[in-house]
DNA sequence: CAAAATACGTAACATACGATACAGCACTCC
DNA sequence: GGAGTGCTGTATCGTATGTTACGTATTTTG
């Protein structure tokens, strides 16, 4: 049963050609609004001819560019005039596969953050944002794209940050750098690696202070950590899901910007500058 | 502070005479969709003639009428785009900073995912399990990261998977081992890279399949992409979010994974034994 | 109550919009 | 390798749409 326009530009997308393809696509990502204007703003925004759109609305099974318009319009007042319908129950097209797993993963993060107070959020920015330090960023096997990514935007907004990358060999040379002014970010969800144990033992040693994103069993470095970040991981699927560390990072990423507010904005300016 | 159309209106239709106060009316009464048809269209709901609604919108401040009709889906998309402001307060335990960023980010995702049916997550699905290629992925400054964890897990449950890593030359020249049944995974937002456009465009040419992960604003590279996944990237924050990207990458690493699950789970035993 | 001013609709106009015909090009299949 | 098919863009056309001018009706004011 194909009720929204949506869905039926779903169905029939991968019988279309390459140009009423990219129409296809440009509409879905600014649904429905593209289609309220003009055909040739739409070609525009596609890249494409207006031709092309007449075609491809024509594939729709319309049979002009008006009628296309009033059958969006009138989807439009009907999402409008219930709006409970697009918050609660999303009449999501998808009552398929990927529903549970968006679901258990809103689920997670909403955990995740419940369990987190602002206060200690404030105090792992303060530090991430003490400059007299240096912060080295560094993760297990799949979660090490999550330090690099954290580590590629605090680069920008400080100086003195350090993704710990490569073999485990070049990174615990790294630790003779490492004293007590200094921040280890470390990411480790189970199963846990002995490597970034020992890594972050030796750390604690040396008075640098951790802070830990851990999954909610809290991987054992949790013992050395200053500060401790559990998110929830479960999800259906054979893996355990990442996605509330990450936002998490996000968040953290964003408010050590705003906190060195004054100083990054400067340093992006030079940045800039230096392209 | 007069922000909305509506406000516009209910402000100054105390000064208006009969026939376009009939036309406020029935605007407010159908609010916004009556102003997104034509002229005829709604002077005929109001029951007045074409110049009166005319009149009526060159009172409200618009030079014409298309000017208006602008106005009034600039307005839509706002609102389309930030469902929280539509439904009312979260009661949000976390009264603090972090609430407005996650509760954007769980609206970016819900969002994303109401775009993706599950035909497109089923066809991107069944290209990267099909095992007669070979899948790449890379990112941008920022979503490489994305690129790598998608990567370390699609490593693990088949054969055939690089992370195009390093310098531009470095991976430009692994062009020569891509063909036809080969995929890429580009991630791409803005500012989108031109690196990034010109290798889609060669691996394009080569007849490479390119699976797109970019911002609601699509990167060129979209031009190319046989498959786009769009997500929402507006945060309360200096940055863009890429989180809404990462759980539509571990959706699609989990089905994968579902996908090869027969093959998989051998291979995965495989390789716990090579520990 | 009369006269002026304002509001409204009818009808003619110009523009911009959607539609169509056609030619060039790429790809496929024999 | 060549004929054929299908897709796409350019250029042109007809028309629906917004716009304006003007005459009539209605209200307002002295």
């Amino acid at each position: 049963m194909i009720s929204s326009i949506a869905e039926l530009i779903s169905d029939r997308i991968g019988m279309m050609p390459a140009g009423e393809r990219r129409a296809a696509q440009t509409l879905i990502a600014n649904y429905p609004l593209i289609g309220l204007k003009t055909v040739a703003e739409f070609s525009a925004a596609a890249g494409v001819s207006s031709p092309t759109i007449l075609r491809f609305v024509a594939r729709l099974g319309f049979q002009n560019y008006p009628e296309f318009q009033s059958a969006l319009q009138d989807e439009l007042a009907a999402q409008l005039q219930s709006p409970a319908s697009r918050t609660l129950n999303p009449p999501s097209p998808n009552g398929g596969a990927v529903s549970p797993m968006l679901e258990a993963t809103l689920d997670n993060m909403r955990e995740t953050f419940r369990h987190l107070s602002d206060k200690q959020l404030a105090d792992i920015v303060a530090k991430l944002a003490d400059r007299r330090g240096k912060t080295f960023l560094i993760g297990g096997r799949f979660t090490d794209p999550l330090a690099r990514y954290m580590a590629a935007h605090l680069a920008i907004v400080q100086p003195n940050v350090f993704h710990l990358a490569g073999q485990e060999s070049v990174w615990r040379d790294r630790l003779i750098d490492m004293g007590k002014r200094d921040v280890l970010v470390i990411f480790d969800i189970r199963r846990y690696q002995d490597s970034l144990v020992r890594f972050a033992e030796t750390a604690h040693q040396r008075g640098v202070q951790i802070v830990l994103f851990t999954d909610q069993w809290l991987s054992p470095i949790a013992r050395f950590a200053r500060h401790v970040i559990a998110g929830r991981t479960a999800v259906p699927s054979a893996w355990d899901s990442s996605a509330a560390l990450f936002v998490v990072a996000e968040t953290l990423i964003g408010a050590v910007t705003r906190q060195l507010e004054a100083d990054g904005a400067k340093r992006i300016r030079e940045l800039e500058n230096l392209r």
